[in-house]
RNA sequence: GGAGGCGUCGCCUAGUCGGUCUAUGGCGCCCGCCUGCUAAGCGGGUUGGGGUCUCAAAACCCCUCGCGAGUUCGAAUCUCGCCGCCUCCGCCA
């Protein structure tokens, strides 16, 4: 949610957003309308009640007849504070309703466009030349499958399509890229957690994730829990109704956490292997810091992503996502897509979006510096998400005699060894 | 899962058989006095949030005793539901 008062103040900024996105320009005027007719049911509101108080002093020392009086009186009018309690009520909750259905204000700056735009920012590292190396590319299916490092058959027998068994190397792979992410988040300032992937409805409501996206989430229906996509939604969450001190800003968090989504709309997208599944294990970055300072903290998120794909050995591009295809709750959204040989393309592996004071509204997460108590700002991106990394690093590094070299970075969590074999090899 | 207890202003705490509670006291914090410095002492101030108005300040209004609903003219106080915490039992990694 953005300054209600903006409404009032800049509408023009709000229907541009909106245009932008795509989404319905009318809600403005619906907006300003309902905030109009709230603001009108809580002045009649305050009015009486403040009558009322006074009225409620009077007869607290009053005696006899004259009690007897101010108790007719005031008897009337609790029923007039009632009903207008009720109706300011509904005000407020049809004011809200269209309040959460705005997505956040784009940036200025952010490109015009949908998902079929792509903004590359900047390729770095050059995509090796299998061909002159004498390689037929695999997909990382293949290649896992001969290092026995990914077993699909069996995560579909325990729990359906889109489920995997990472084992032996695999398992090794994804502890060491944990262990390696970890390092580097140390690295940045940021400060370790280890968060519920189980959250209550408000947690997820209040990261936006129940609004265009509620179709991707998992729902328990008998404990009214939600499984989180990401660890985005629990680190937000964390903070929610705090005030946090200015000088305790920035506050840089690293959330470790399965994340879990329905991909209800991908159809028959990546069915093969381990590029888009149910469940896969995260390193999640995620900022409060003043609004003031969100784009710069943005900056610093996409430049820690970079440098860790560019440390494994892996081409990227770095994509400036397009205002139509941003998610409710961002103002602005990079993302870094990988080079993966056997699709011949760039595709998403991390991800980072600058929340602006969206999510903090919603979830009454506030700073406090000398000019009072306002809202803040909130980021997050992905540092590491595991199942797309591996499948990068597998086809990047992939070797002619089906072997996988190991990035350097990667080495000392696996005991120094420098290359996956497959399992005829040995 | 069963039984019991508890949830008040940053922290601790008084109040809880309904009515100036516009919530007590202490700690902490802020201002002033005193003091060679420090410490101590003395006096005063301090719940928080939202809003109206204003260049600003001041002022004013509403909300706030875990959350929500109910009873009542009136709820920190009574009733119900929920949430959280603690203790004991059961179960369990």
């Amino acid at each position: 949610m953005f300054d209600p008062k903006l409404l009032r103040t800049d509408p023009d900024r709000v229907r541009r957003s909106q245009a932008r996105r795509g989404e319905s320009v009318e809600l403005v005027d619906q907006g300003i309308a309902a905030d109009e007719a709230r603001r009108e049911a809580i002045g009649a509101f305050e009015g009486l009640r403040a009558e009322q108080k006074t009225l409620g002093a009077q007869v607290a020392r009053a005696q006899g007849d004259e009690k007897a009086a101010l108790l007719a009186r005031t008897k009337e009018l609790s029923d007039d504070v009632k009903a207008a309690q009720a109706w300011v009520d509904e005000a407020e909750a049809a004011f809200y309703a269209i309040m959460k259905s705005f997505g956040n204000i784009i940036i200025d700056s952010v490109p015009d466009g949908g998902e079929d735009d792509l903004y590359v920012l900047e390729t770095l590292g050059e995509p090796r030349d299998f061909e002159a190396e004498g390689i037929v590319v695999k997909d990382h299916l293949e290649i896992a499958e001969a290092l026995g490092a990914i077993d699909m058959v069996r995560g579909a027998k325990i729990s359906g399509s889109r489920f995997y068994v990472l084992t032996g190397p695999g398992a090794l792979l994804e502890f060491a890229l944990i262990q390696y992410a970890l390092s580097k988040a140390l690295e940045h300032g940021f400060y370790p957690m280890l968060v519920p992937a189980l959250v209550k409805p408000s947690a997820m409501e209040g990261t936006g994730f129940l609004g265009q996206a509620a179709q991707d989430v998992y729902h328990l229906e008998a404990d009214d829990m939600y499984l989180v996509g990401t660890a985005e939604v629990s680190l937000a969450a964390y903070h929610s109704d705090e005030i946090l001190d200015a000088a305790t800003l920035p506050r840089r968090y690293a959330g470790f956490s399965s994340a879990f989504r329905r991909e209800a709309g991908a159809g028959g997208k990546d069915t093969k292997g381990i590029f888009r599944v149910h469940w896969f294990d995260k390193w999640e970055m995620f900022v409060y810091c003043a609004p003031e300072d969100a784009e710069a903290e943005h900056e610093k998120l996409l430049g820690y992503e970079k440098e860790f794909l560019t440390s494994l050995g892996l081409p990227i591009q770095v994509l400036d996502v397009a205002s139509g295809d941003l998610g409710s709750s961002a103002a602005r959204k990079y993302d870094c897509y990988a080079y993966i040989p056997s699709q011949g393309k760039y595709r998403e592996l991390t991800s980072t979006s600058n929340c602006t004071e969206f999510q903090a509204r919603r979830l009454g997460v506030r700073m406090r510096d000398a000019d009072g108590v306002r809202p803040l700002a909130t980021l997050n991106g992905t540092l590491c998400a595991m199942t797309r990394t591996i499948v990068a690093i597998l086809e990047n590094h992939q070797q002619a005699d089906g072997s996988v070299i190991i990035p350097e970075v990667l080495r000392p969590y696996l005991g120094g060894q420098e290359r996956f074999e497959p399992l005829s090899a040995k």
